[in-house]
DNA sequence: CCACTATATGAATGCCATTCATTTTAGTTA
DNA sequence: TAACTAAAATGAATGGCATTCATATAGTGG
């Protein structure tokens, strides 16, 4: 017969091949250079196929839809938001460090965001350790344990939110042809961070003036939910 | 010939129609109505189309995509957000008021936040009168104007991230085999919400017993933005 | 009255996730 | 070692999706 040896960089034969051509770490990886090259219109279960020089059915004997392909790039990203803070120093500096990092990594995929804030973290090594971490930063800090994870909530419901916002256009707030019927929101909105100095944290946790409108609103927001939360960290609901 | 008169709900001929049949209003109502019945997956441009006995290119003549929909679809449950805290009551109960009503018209609409957050308010004159309002609301309070939009912005962050973590179900902390790695925040997830008493506000802003665990952390991050934001309302940042 | 524009139909287009029958190979067990 | 089972690939469907285009008809302004 022919064909007895693969062309070089031919297609493969059908069948299960001697060396495993997939598996998750590959397939996550693929998703990530994709979604790198392309954003996350161009992350396409064919297009991914086509990365790994594979079918597209053949990613289904390793993930079970899109969906999951996606809890694996999630999990992968969970690993880059940074937790030193919390073991380095007050629970303040933790929390501004954490919530920076956290921001800054899903501003750039914020698509995983509403399947993020939705799925259990069942299987998701990365998150669950993350989580841990944080956890353990409260109750290092005093927290009163029932209410650490409602104050987590709220602390991720607002970083979630912000990292939408990093992507809005710079005259998201332009009301056109409106401008007449709303003077006082056209005239904030023309006077927005008219004002200097430097209250807002940056990316590490100093304190530097914020590059963009969305810095600002993050800072403010975050150092506003730092002071606030800690207020309630023992009392009684 | 045959065919002069129309059959009562039959197939409309081809051709532009002597009443109108379709038109923004018609269209808007229509996708609510499917949204209500089968969520945001049911609505489809055919369902839409279905719906108002129409073909589905007959839409684009009014609508020049999807997203033209979800848009219309938006401006029309902002007119739902309650404003009226502002001009009743102190700025905290304003806030109050209008953060609980906005979480909650968008905690069933979620996936129209990520088209929200990014798209100009050009063209959705609802949304331009809520903003016009709360603006309004923060400079009776005396806030500083340069630091107004940044303060609504980093709150709307806030109320979207939290409306995504309504639609969470029960056991999304549940870390399953992974527990055993994480103990502090298994033991967190276990005892939240243990404590009795109340600080959280309510939907209308009144401080009642949160019915569930995203209200619980709603409530917290919201007071505690509150206050936190309050402290800075004048600061130079 | 005539050209133009608005608005409908219906047929196509191309992309997408997913499924299925089939094939080949890797382990595992007798 | 032979036989069986499970894993993992191919390639050809399937059905749904938003969107476009050619065509037909009706109102409107010159």
């Amino acid at each position: 017969m022919e064909n007895v040896a693969p062309a070089v960089q031919g297609r493969r034969r059908a069948g299960r091949p001697p060396q495993p051509v997939l598996g998750s770490s590959r397939i996550t990886k693929a998703a990530l250079r994709l979604i790198a090259r392309d954003g996350y219109k161009g992350l396409t279960m064919s297009a991914l196929a086509r990365l790994l020089n594979v079918a597209p059915s053949a990613l289904y004997n390793h993930v079970s839809s899109k969906q999951d392909v996606l809890l694996l790039v999630e999990d992968h990203l969970m690993a880059g938001v940074d937790i030193s803070g919390f073991a380095a120093g007050t629970w303040q500096q933790g929390v501004r460090c954490w919530a920076w990092s956290y921001r800054n990594v899903f501003a750039r995929h914020t698509p995983l965001i509403p399947v993020i804030a939705v799925l259990p973290v069942t299987n998701a090594p990365q998150t669950v350790k993350m989580y841990e971490a944080v956890t353990a930063g409260f109750q290092a800090a005093g927290w009163a344990p029932e209410r650490i994870i409602d104050a987590i909530v709220a602390l991720e419901s607002f970083i979630f939110g912000s990292a939408f916002d990093v992507n809005a256009p710079a005259e998201i707030f332009d009301a056109g042809e409106l401008a007449a019927d709303a003077p006082l929101f056209t005239q904030a909105v023309a006077r927005r961070g008219a004002g200097t100095g430097a209250a807002a944290g940056a990316a590490a946790g100093a304190a530097e003036r914020p590059v963009s409108s969305s810095d600002a609103a993050f800072g403010l927001g975050l150092e506003a939910l730092i002071d606030g939360l800690w207020a309630h960290r023992t009392m009684a609901r």
